[in-house]
DNA sequence: GATTACGTGTGACAAAAGGCACAAAATGCG
DNA sequence: CGCATTTTGTGCCTTTTGTCACACGTAATC
């Protein structure tokens, strides 16, 4: 594992929004690094969610248990991704979910309330927020019509060809749960 | 149709964001009314979408043409909601999908530039404008679980419980593509 | 290095959903 | 009001997906 790096960061933060060096700074400094072992917990369900979290190396998994203990996988947080349980950090309830990482893993972990300090003071910082929140939006609206309207061999082809890299990392069974279908189906489906 | 009422606007602000008098006057002078008949038009797929809308009255359908030509229905916007093409709005590409009012409707129309430009110029707008992200993430996210991990059955149930309104409102076969199934088994799941 | 646990592929069967066809009901329109 | 159009319900059959069972290979453990 390499160290720490923010320049990784600061790029992913300008990326979303041209930002002055200075509010740059504000925005890492608030930001600590983190070290995950594989299989280790970052979050776990129960507890209320106060961090957002940007994913350097490795990957998280945020999965949450149904009734019948069986493991529902909501995503996946690859390199250069923000994570959080937004329903917990917007609604201060317990999560219902875990976020795990797959892989030795390094994020940067925002306390909420940093966060919204810096919000509540910069406007630059604020934009930032927007911008976020924006980018996350979209995406999640593209996730709902992937969902809503493809079939399990649709949903298969179409990440195969958009995230080939999470099909490779992810064992099948977790692929399954996350593409919605049944484990079986989906082997069935990478065979074919 | 009763007549325009910013007070149901000022309301839905506020609700989503505690905003100085000035602030919410600010927002509210920005949007124009505009009254749209059933089974008109508001944003047509082909054209950029430059605007937010809030929903006083009547509902809106976001739907898509897929290859065959059918409809396929993203969703619904009831009274009391924000509505948008946010792929379009934050990418500038013409939009896929068209708004059309489901009966009657009015909405507030906010041109993007100038929500862009209270945005820049006072944080209190800023922070409205990242509480409503925020908010409409949230229920994106919820939306996708509901589809990830629900079959037909569990995901008209669920609908029957939480939006009896809209089932009531809507035609069957539009809420079987909302929901992600074909007419027919919708049909049988009322029946049922 | 043998043993155990776990993840994965696969066959057989059951259950669920889709597609087609058509009749009945509701809606729109002159 | 009555006719035309659209929407909805339903039977029949096909296709798809899920479930259970088990074999195989791989990886973890002692």
């Amino acid at each position: 594992m390499t160290a720490p790096n923010t320049e990784i960061l600061a790029k992913a933060i300008q990326q979303l929004s041209a930002t002055s060096a200075a509010s740059l700074a504000q925005l890492c400094i608030a930001a600590a690094p983190r070290v995950l072992s594989k299989r280790e917990a970052l979050h776990r369900a129960g507890k209320p969610c106060e961090s957002v979290w940007f994913v350097e190396k490795g990957y998280l998994r945020a999965f949450q248990a149904d009734e019948a203990g069986r493991e529902l996988n909501h995503c996946f947080y690859l390199e250069n991704s923000f994570a959080t349980d937004l329903v917990s950090l917007r609604t201060h309830q317990p999560s219902v979910l875990t976020l795990q990482a797959g892989e030795p893993t390094l994020v940067w972990e925002w306390p909420k309330q940093r966060l919204l300090d810096l919000y509540a003071t910069s406007i630059e910082a604020a934009q930032f927020g927007r911008m976020l929140l924006g980018y996350l939006l979209l995406k999640q609206e593209r996730q709902t019509r992937f969902f809503q309207h493809y079939g399990p061999a649709e949903r298969y082809a179409h990440l195969l060809r958009e995230q080939p890299a999470l099909v490779q990392r992810v064992s099948v069974s977790q692929l399954a749960s996350y593409l919605g279908m049944a484990r079986e189906t989906l082997s069935r489906l990478r065979s074919a």
